[in-house]
DNA sequence: TCACATCTTTGCGCCAGCGCAAAGAACTTG
DNA sequence: CAAGTTCTTTGCGCTGGCGCAAAGATGTGA
């Protein structure tokens, strides 16, 4: 993927870019520093300066945020078009979660300064800026919301309509989630083990909700599933 | 309270008027419309249209997100000073939440319109409104990461520590919470039962770490509890 | 001051989900 | 293809915390 694709690409997925003219974009990221990584690799780490606000270009970040005692959650996935680490524009802060990849991944970076003169250059920016964080926080609420009032099956049935809405692709057999996703991983997003995800699925899987295989899941009855999820 | 002081009283405690004169702070103020609540009143309800931002300038909020059958959760105390329902400043959205008083309190409320208008002429407002959104989500993420990891009793700790610090006021036999805080509310804000934060409540009172009364709560020992937190 | 409403406490039984252990399945590497 | 690694499944026992029920405590309004 050259890199005018991936200009073009970018420029009309994100919602961080909306209102921006593709010229003005293809500057925005050129004044940013391109990061390539391979699989599971760290983009950024908890607790680590807060240098640089990154935007996706293509490949997909798990944000974790970890716990003393070994523990973790995953926050969200990111996939390309989303910023992430927005904090960084704010003076001397740490992440607060850290960014791992999922497959291999590009990604543009931005320091503080270069980012802060490019939202006074191009003022939707910001906008754009809050209102990715606005959306975040939602989502957030919506999932702590449901961590506190429901119980496991339903919270893991929400939690696989959410990630298929944003990560599914439509196939014969179903909807796949076109990343490798294991149960360890959904067991961390929904705040449960990866025991009780297992079971779970196998029970999905003989009622012939979802098919799956080692790190991969295909929803063949979302519709069953999204009544399950509303009511249980 | 006049408005004179409550203009001042709101341009020194507010993160959203940082960077603000307080002559600008007082145009700000004015342009908005001041509400003025009783207790247990509804500031503005989930679901209904996004109309108006607040900005509380005496008294205090709760903000409560409501589950399909019944069962909801606090999301977080608002203070004087601090600001909520940004959402509205973008088009056509819900209240994804509903603020009802704790005690009476006023605030003061934007529509769209003059908010984009006041960001416009005032560039730090938009700057200390997305500080503030930020700060929102990295302290919903620390609550997620606890619901996720953490068993209820450390939960509870956590969060009349949280609390505490937020809305504490010191006196000789220890830092009381300002407020009426039941066991309900305690429950609902760290996903539990009301049964559970009363035995809980019950075991440190024994242990002299707090002491409590109806809808009250003294903190005694605020150390034993952060080691508690830390170390269950 | 009495009746009523609301909040709190505690005993008790129960079960959803945790977590160990151990086996099986799937992928990787030399 | 053999050995090692990582992911998944399932049986089993256990327990943290839920939630009913009922009594007590505290506050409010007529």
């Amino acid at each position: 993927m050259d890199a005018s694709t991936i200009i073009e690409d970018s420029f009309h997925r994100s919602d961080f870019l909306s209102g921006i003219t593709e010229q003005q974009a293809a500057d925005i990221l050129n004044r940013g520093n391109c990061v390539r990584l391979k699989s599971s690799q760290i983009l950024f780490r908890q607790g680590g300066p807060a240098h640089k606000t990154f935007l996706v270009l293509n490949g997909r970040l798990k944000l974790i945020k970890l716990h003393e005692e070994g523990k973790e959650t995953i926050l969200r996935y990111i996939g390309h078009g989303e910023i992430t680490a927005i904090i960084s524009v704010f003076k001397e802060k740490e992440y607060p979660a850290t960014a791992e990849t999922i497959g291999a991944t590009e990604a543009v970076g931005w320091d503080k300064q270069t980012m802060v003169q490019l939202m006074l250059e191009y003022p939707p920016l910001a906008v754009n800026m809050l209102r990715c964080t606005i959306n975040r926080l939602d989502e957030l609420q919506n999932r702590y919301l449901e961590i506190c009032t429901e119980q496991v099956e339903q919270r893991i049935s929400r939690a696989l309509l959410r990630i298929m809405k944003q990560s599914g692709r439509r196939e014969e057999d179903g909807i796949h989630i076109d990343f490798p996703l294991s149960r360890q991983e959904l067991a961390d997003y929904t705040g449960t083990t990866v025991y009780t995800v297992s079971r779970i699925l196998s029970a999905w899987e003989k009622k012939g909700w979802i098919k799956s295989k080692r790190e991969q899941i295909i929803v063949c009855d979302p519709h069953s599933l999204v009544l399950f999820s509303e009511h249980p």
